[in-house]
DNA sequence: ATTAAACGCTTGCATATTGCAAGTAAAAAA
DNA sequence: TTTTTTACTTGCAATATGCAAGCGTTTAAT
């Protein structure tokens, strides 16, 4: 097993720690939960903000959205702007590197699409 | 939220439960954790024992193999064929429908390996 | 300006899952 | 026949999840 970045007298959710070299490892190690990949479909969507990840229908844990939102933001999958002129609230958007995770979700959703009967796609056939 | 098959008198782990109808939610109810599509990964490159995916350097734990390879026989992601001519053991082999997750796991190692540093992909460029 | 509602979280807690180490029975090899 | 390998299972501590409630700030309504 290999180890990036500080060594353990910290560990914190901040230190890095790869199981492995494996691409798919560190992607996973990312994104690979039930729901990570859930809130990146919401913002392929087109949607922006946290009421709106809570309202999606699987109804992800207000607890466990802040957490993979702060994830998301650690390693640069999102970042926050301000969410319209004058207020103050902030809203999430895709990075370049969040963007890019756009293919994997589509493969999933035909992959669901195609095999799991009973699914509907709401994200569209782009 | 819906519920797919029989009622909950009987909450086994066969009992299928899908968060929503959205066909990548289907898909992480299946995949969507830190190891099942590294085993996939494994199936990609042509591994099929239980000690081949035990032997993988991110060291998967043997209780979570076990119930990983149930989960993907029980939702036939994968299927068991003799290992060899005579010999009484069973190798791990990917179904139609696991082999389309082909596609995913490029990605995946695409995503990985082009906004990862220090990752080296092991699968075949294909 | 004042009040009310919505928003974006955090906290507490019970339950479920994970990861580690050890153990075991069957199959294969020696 | 004995030994080693394989493919698991079990026990248990640590961690993560899911639910409900609460809370300070921002925005909307009056």
């Amino acid at each position: 097993m290999l180890w990036d970045g500080v060594g353990m007298e910290k560990l914190e959710k901040t230190s890095i720690v790869r199981r492995s070299p494996c691409p798919v490892a560190c992607a996973l190690d990312i994104l690979g939960d039930r729901w990570t990949l859930l809130v990146v479909r919401d913002l392929l969507l087109g949607r922006t903000r946290f009421k709106d990840f809570e309202a999606s229908p699987e109804g992800i844990p207000t607890n466990i959205l802040s957490e993979r939102l702060a994830r998301l933001l650690r390693h640069k999958v999102v970042e926050q702007v301000p969410a319209g002129e004058g207020g103050k609230r902030m809203a999430y958007i895709l990075t370049p590197k969040g963007k890019a995770l756009g293919q994997l979700v589509r493969d999933m959703r035909d992959w669901g699409s195609k095999w799991e009967k009973g699914t509907r796609a709401a994200l569209t056939p782009a």
